[in-house]
DNA sequence: ATGTATGCAAACGGTTTGCACGGTC
DNA sequence: GACCGTGCAAACCGTTTGCATACAT
């Protein structure tokens, strides 16, 4: 975790950022969180610690965290964007229901070449899944 | 083609609902596209042939068709909406620089059980895999 | 004739932007 | 002290909604 922040305050210095209390709140919360939480929610948690904030300081960071590839932005079907700090290689379970988003890790898909007409296409980058459907809390709360 | 509009017809019957110019011009629309065209795209090339629709039916339309099963919503990392006529299991390509939608299979990965986390997470629905990077004619146009 | 679908216009929600002040370097 | 980052407010854009009319059944 300190590490982490400081290699944060190492990324704004080589890019002639600033490093202000509200950048340093966001990413920390960011990396403090498992939930992937939408703008408002980490609007809402960061201006616990610094009451000032506004909601457009909170858009404009996270643009520019995940322009420095330090977080990574997730659209949903919800139409609202979703945050996660840069973590590892992982995939997302999406619950269509409490729209919950859960990580996992799938070792042997990450290890297997996309099939030809891939290649053919252009270079891919990223290669993620998203799995969704139904999870166990909201289906045994729907059988009540 | 004819086929898959009559097969439109029998469900709108079979749910009440009434079948009009707008939504046959709609799912005729979807049936003919490849390119995965945004809500604002799909009003264009509608208006053509009705120019009196306006883009709130299409929202309607696409969302009553999405709700029947008969066409896929789906949702960019540019924010916006884009839809595909329901038609066989694929994965998209998406190119981070033109924007473009590109369908291609994997039977290898659809035929592939998701590790044990998954099933102890919920039940889920579908997998689906987005590949992003740049397309072949977008790495060549920037080579110039 | 009935009731749903449409078009119009206004509202909505998430996100972006222009500007003057405040804080970091 | 110079300049970038912030907060405020207004604009923006895709999408949704209320309502009266038009159309399919």
């Amino acid at each position: 975790m300190h590490e982490r922040l400081a290699d944060f305050e190492n990324r704004c210095r080589e890019n002639g950022l600033k490093i202000t209390h509200q950048r340093l709140e966001i990413y920390r919360e960011l990396l403090s969180s498992t939930d992937h939480p939408s703008v408002e929610a980490i609007f809402q948690r960061v201006r616990r610690r610094l009451p000032t904030i506004s909601i457009d300081t909170v858009y404009r960071t996270l643009a520019m965290l995940e322009q420095a590839g330090m977080i990574h932005r997730i659209q949903t079907s919800e139409g609202l964007a979703r945050y996660e700090s840069d973590y590892g290689l992982h995939h997302h379970l999406f619950c269509n229901n409490c729209h919950e988003i859960v990580d996992f890790t799938w070792e042997l898909f990450d290890a297997m070449a996309p099939p030809p007409e891939v290649e053919s296409w252009g270079a891919a980058r990223k290669k993620n899944i998203v799995i969704t459907g139904i999870c166990r809390q909201c289906s045994e709360r729907e059988q009540k």
